[in-house]
DNA sequence: CGTAATCCCAAGTGTGTGGGTCGGAATTAT
DNA sequence: ATAATTCCGACCCACACACTTGGGATTACG
């Protein structure tokens, strides 16, 4: 029950994203600076997140990257399925097109998919219902507590 | 977040034991045939979920595997943890030591930290709530109901 | 206009894991 | 003695992860 370093640091550099909103854009460089991340490496994850439209670039110097909606309308969720692809523990607990399991003859396995789909849901639920917005604010205070941590 | 083969068709394959409990021991062969599984990977399963008293096995001819403790007290995330590891959505969001992540001087990281800390929560929550009893309740309420699906 | 900063793109790479297979040794009921 | 089992260790191959490398295209700024 792992998420990769593509989800991990995906989530991270859009909330640094987050914390410059209306500021410009942002440069990966800065984040992978800050974060101590591979520039080339956001790179990659950046891609799909623009095509996804969680992002818009600009390129060019002083270019850099922006929010695509408001942080309050972007979820942690939705950065993981970009990212990490459908949070299903197995694919048969899948919403969509279930044809594919119809033939499926194993009894314990349609038992126990039962779990997987309730386990599905729960962490949808989960990361559904933390946004760039609320992780923002928890930064920002943060930030206020003047945590040494926060070097931003 | 994907569960791999290992947790799936164990919490499959202990079900199946679980049916039998109260008959006997239950050879790997059945439970292969039954569901189409590999026995030679069954036993690759079978051998970590012994050491974790999940199960007890009797050698020889007529021997096979029975449930280590009643079916009510065998929970999904006892059989995922033996299989799969720690839940854990990432590392740093486990319980015990965290001094190897006090050192983490990425604030993103830490603040990010908090919702896989809380998915992780959630997913013990589901998978310790299902039992094995349960399970085979299901099961034979399927088979009350003539589910052509149940040729167990 | 040149240069530096940036995004964009396509490959390559090394390590590990997933999902098994294979062959045989030890144990035991019949 | 035989057959049915568990037990054990080795091997294997494809794919994913976590990057790196090398460059091309675009644009602000001097």
């Amino acid at each position: 029950m792992n998420i990769t370093t593509k989800g991990h640091y995906g989530v991270m550099a859009m909330t640094e994203l987050a914390m410059h909103d209306g500021k410009g854009p942002v440069p990966l460089k800065t984040i992978a600076e800050n974060q101590g991340l591979s520039e080339h490496y956001l790179e990659q994850l950046f891609a799909p997140l623009r095509r996804a439209g969680l992002v818009r670039s600009v390129r060019g110097a002083q270019g850099g990257y922006l929010l695509g909606r408001p942080a309050r309308e972007i979820s942690v969720g939705d950065v993981l399925r970009v990212l990490e692809g459908p949070l299903a523990p197995i694919e048969c607990a899948l919403d969509g097109n279930p044809e594919e399991w119809e033939n499926c003859t194993n009894p314990y396995n349609c038992l126990v998919r039962d779990v997987w789909v309730k386990l599905y849901k729960t962490i949808e639920e989960v990361v559904n219902g933390v946004t760039l917005e609320e992780l923002c604010q928890k930064a920002r205070e943060a930030q206020a507590r003047r945590n040494p941590m926060f070097y931003i």
